[in-house]
DNA sequence: GTTTTCACG
DNA sequence: ACGTACGTGAAAACA
């Protein structure tokens, strides 16, 4: 027979944890569901992992234990309970319940306790043992069969407690870890230890006496000082602090082991819970059976041939496309509807349909659609210009939320409690199984998706009304879509020949920097593996190990950077490292993408990912095409215009997101630099280190733009000590003085965490919103985070929506100027044309005006440009 | 599929 | 004490 496996959980301290760990969610009637939904992750998780043969959930009963009689203020002070997390309590049983999983509570009793007691029991009956908390408390009880799993951020990522992970981590055995806390004491239980006591002063002292009883036998030997009055003085305390933090293992509980085992989940029952708390992607990814849901009927019609009839004034549309690719893929048809008819076009019936064609076209007929920017590409490939987008429920969802992760009507209908339509993994299979279904299937699914963006077009607008975020999506994304569109199409020029000399010329330098770095090394081994590269660097070499990852050394650039001075392999392996990057990334990358009938690359903006209103853009990547150093630099000679005698225009803006961060502190300092047109690094610098423009040093400025980098992006003094080379106390003196010099942005940044804190989001000048449900964890880590992004997304943000405005006035001034220029893409403060070369006299005159006058701020925007015959050149 | 590294703003 | 700078995407290795 196999071993037996016990899992025993802490119920309220999981709950806990993660009702704190995580933002609060509702289900669809209002009940919090965060404790519940993070408790039922980890509980998936750690079942798929383990396999336990017994469980049991232990809570704590009452509010009065055994420990209240020896300690009357044991866990005094405690605040009560949240209403939110009380309420989760009862889902929590019934999810436990529906999992046939025993739970269990004892009068007088904690959780703790229970598991201690059942813990040494099974241990005696040589089962493996596996304990779940939030709580540390717990890993008193590891053994070599008892392992402890305590949580950390968020709920899935757990840190597994054995003896000797303990004594790695504190140098303790497990049963010292009870000294321990006796020592310091808890303030959460409030357990007092010893005063002045913390963690580092009792690791210390139990590696010199190991428990504190026998400290205390021999406390006479210590040589005097203040902390050796302390323990004197508070003997008793230490010693009832011990016995407190204690785990009594001989609880009289009335279950016996063989109450626990563990059978498996009622699938049924536990989706029934899941439905109830509306946990929707745990419902999407369960492959838990269940009687199909009963879905609404929605009834289509597969048509044959269109018929003027069919074609109303105001329809929804669903453009069923293979896969995300919309420049290749193939177009398997369209649904339609209006509410009460809706007809499921196949692509053979409306390819090269006239009436259908004209529809589309159709400025005054109305489409409601989702992801309108590629519906407009994939028509275009059949020469249809869709006109008419009147809703796009991609975009409006992605105003509502930036968050919402996934871009297919199934998932956002999901976000509006729509949930009849399916995924499409469900419809098509994934990988190899992939298929295309027969027409009926197909056309049902289809049909389904038109008809949720025709239900949910009036309740998505009226939140964005709701939210003042309408003009935001009507009058910014939805027409930037069309112009992100036409940029697709029409592409950029890429010279594959320019690319495959780059090529060869790469592919010699790296071989001759392979054979060095082998001969370094003195054997063979692959230099793109960092594990592989780890043992030759730090066991075989012997160089000092500056950084680890969890999952061993790091070699990652900075480290390298440091030992470069210790052996000549590492200058080595980063030139290899750079020329293998441009080579796999640059080169072959992205030949691979060029479209063999027009030479171009076709990027996709994606338009609603980012979670500050960025863009970003996909296969390939054109918005980090190398430029910082000059070999890298040298790809961009490949781009080139696609037509004889015309040439790339670049426009970019200076220093916008400074700008924006003057704007909306109203720094009179701060505002006064960007008025009077200084150089902001050096004006930053003459502030923090007091000195005049001419006393400024290269060093100087250096280390104020690094300053302000670290402004933009909520600044701390680790970071900026990470990024300098400093101590962390010397750049924490240099963010203090900078804050002293710049003092409308310290009470901006104060002001905006205070706001993200009362409302649970921040926005930028247009309205955009993130919202930041960690703002208010208890988690130092995941709290400093949303802080940080408190700082910086109304920034990034702001500056995203000045450049999307000037996307639109430009595109607007273009067609009013009558010019054949073409706006090709943007990399986030930069605009990038293609123009004939008569026009760029026009275009240095309005590009730099349209662009600096997109939204206008309290200080002056600035837009430097330059042209070329390749992107290259346009610097 | 996740992790590490590195390219960009 | 806690351990990260903000926002992205692609390639390669490894599990």
């Amino acid at each position: 027979m196999t071993k037996e496996k016990l899992l025993l959980l802490d119920g309220n301290s999981l709950a806990y944890r993660a009702f704190f760990a995580l933002p609060l969610l509702t289900n669809d009637s209002g009940i919090h569901t965060n404790a519940v939904y993070g408790f039922t992750t980890m509980l998936q998780k750690i079942l798929d992992e383990e396999k336990p043969t017994k469980m049991l959930v232990a809570f704590d009963a009452g509010k009065t234990t055994f420990r209240h009689e020896s300690y009357g203020e044991y866990k005094g002070g405690r605040q009560k309970t949240p209403p939110e997390l009380s309420e989760q309590f009862p889902y929590l049983r019934k999810l436990i319940d529906a999992y046939q999983i025993k739970r269990y509570e004892l009068e007088m009793y904690e959780a703790d306790d229970i598991i201690g007691t059942l813990a040494k029991q099974a241990e005696k009956e040589n089962m493996q043992v596996i304990i779940v908390s939030g709580d540390k408390d717990l890993t008193q009880l590891a053994t070599d069969n008892v392992t402890v799993y305590i949580t950390r951020k968020g709920m899935t990522d757990i840190e597994h407690y054995t003896p000797a992970h303990i004594e790695e981590k504190y140098g303790l055995t497990p049963e010292q870890i009870i000294d321990m806390k006796g020592l310091m004491g808890d303030s959460s239980d409030n357990i007092p230890g010893v005063p002045g006591v913390g963690e580092k002063t009792a690791i210390k002292l139990l590696k010199e006496y190991n428990t504190v009883e026998n400290l205390y036998e021999n406390i006479d030997g210590m040589k005097a000082s203040k902390m050796k009055e302390k323990l004197v003085e508070n003997e008793e305390q230490a010693k009832m602090s011990k016995q407190l933090a204690t785990i009594y293992t001989e609880a009289p509980i009335e279950i016996t082991l063989d109450d626990l085992h563990y059978a498996g989940p009622n699938e049924e029952e536990v989706l029934n819970v899941w439905q109830e708390l509306s946990f929707k992607s745990l419902i999407e990814k369960s492959n838990f059976t269940m009687e199909e849901k009963e879905t609404k009927e929605v009834a289509f019609e597969i048509v044959d041939q269109i018929t003027e009839d069919m074609l109303n004034d105001v329809m929804a549309v669903h453009l069923e496309i293979e896969n995300e690719h919309y420049h290749s893929c193939r177009l398997l048809g369209l649904a339609m509807t209006n509410g009460i008819k809706t007809y499921y076009v196949p692509f053979n019936v409306m390819h090269q349909n006239e009436i259908i064609k004209n529809w589309l076209e159709d400025e005054t007929k109305k489409k409601y659609v989702s992801d309108s920017k590629a519906a407009q590409a994939i028509l275009k490939r059949i020469d249809i210009d869709l006109r008419g987008v009147a809703f796009d429920l991609l975009l409006a969802s992605y105003i509502v939320n930036p968050s919402i992760s996934g871009d297919d009507v199934a998932t956002l209908a999901k976000e509006f409690g729509y949930i009849d339509v399916q995924a499409n993994e469900t419809i098509y299979g994934k990988g190899a199984k992939w298929a295309v279904p027969e027409e009926n299937v197909l056309a049902e699914h289809v049909s389904r998706k038109a008809f949720a963006i025709w239900t949910l077009q009036p309740i998505v607008e009226q939140k964005l009304h709701e939210n003042e975020q309408f003009d935001l999506y009507h009058d910014l994304e939805l027409p930037l879509a069309a112009i992100l569109g036409r940029m697709e199409s029409e592409g950029i020029k890429v010279d594959i020949s320019t690319l495959e000399k780059m090529g060869e010329d790469l592919e010699r330098k790296i071989s001759q920097l392979e054979n060095e770095i082998y001969e370094l090394a003195d054997e063979k081994f692959n230099i793109n593996s960092p594990k592989q590269l780890g043992v030759i660097l730090f066991d075989k070499l012997g160089l000092p190990v500056v950084k680890k990852t969890k999952t061993g050394y790091s070699t990652a650039a900075d480290v390298l950077e440091k030992l470069k001075s210790k052996h000549k392999i590492v200058a080595s392996i980063l030139d290899y490292r750079t020329l293998a990057k441009l080579q796999s990334t640059y080169i072959e990358g992205l030949m691979k993408e060029v479209h063999c009938e027009d030479s171009k690359v076709h990027t996709r903006f994606q338009q609603a990912l980012t979670a500050t209103g960025r863009l970003s853009s996909t296969d390939p990547n054109l918005q980090n095409i190398p430029i910082r150093l000059e070999e890298g630099r040298r790809i961009r000679q490949a781009f080139v215009p696609s037509k004889e005698g015309w040439v790339l225009f670049a426009a970019d803006y200076s220093q916008i997101e400074l700008r924006v961060l003057a704007h909306m502190s109203k720094d009179e300092n701060l505002v006064d630099a960007f008025i009077k047109g200084m150089d902001i690094h050096t004006r930053t610098a003459m502030d923090v280190f007091h000195v005049s423009e001419d006393e400024v040093t290269s060093n100087m400025r250096r280390a104020a733009k690094a300053v302000n980098f670290g402004i933009v992006y909520g600044i701390s003094d680790y970071g900026l000590s990470q990024n300098l080379d400093i101590t962390r106390k010397e750049a924490a003196e240099f963010i203090d003085k900078y804050l002293q010099s710049f003092p409308g942005v310290k009470e901006y940044m104060e002001s905006i965490v205070q706001e993200a804190k009362q409302k649970g989001y921040v926005t930028t000048i247009l309205n955009r919103r993130r919202y930041l449900p960690d703002i208010t964890s208890s988690n130092f880590n995941l709290r400093s985070f949303a802080e940080r992004t408190a700082m910086n997304t109304p920034i990034q943000g702001s500056a995203a929506d000045i450049i999307k405005k000037a996307m639109i006035d430009m595109d607007a001034r273009l067609k009013a100027e009558g010019l054949k220029s073409k706006l090709l893409l943007q990399v986030h403060d930069e605009l990038i044309f293609e123009a004939p070369q008569d026009e760029i006299a026009i275009l240095e005159r309005i590009v730099p005006d349209v662009m600096e006058h997109a939204i206008e701020l309290a200080v002056p925007l600035r837009v430097d440009f330059s042209y070329g015959n390749t992107w290259y050149d346009a610097k």
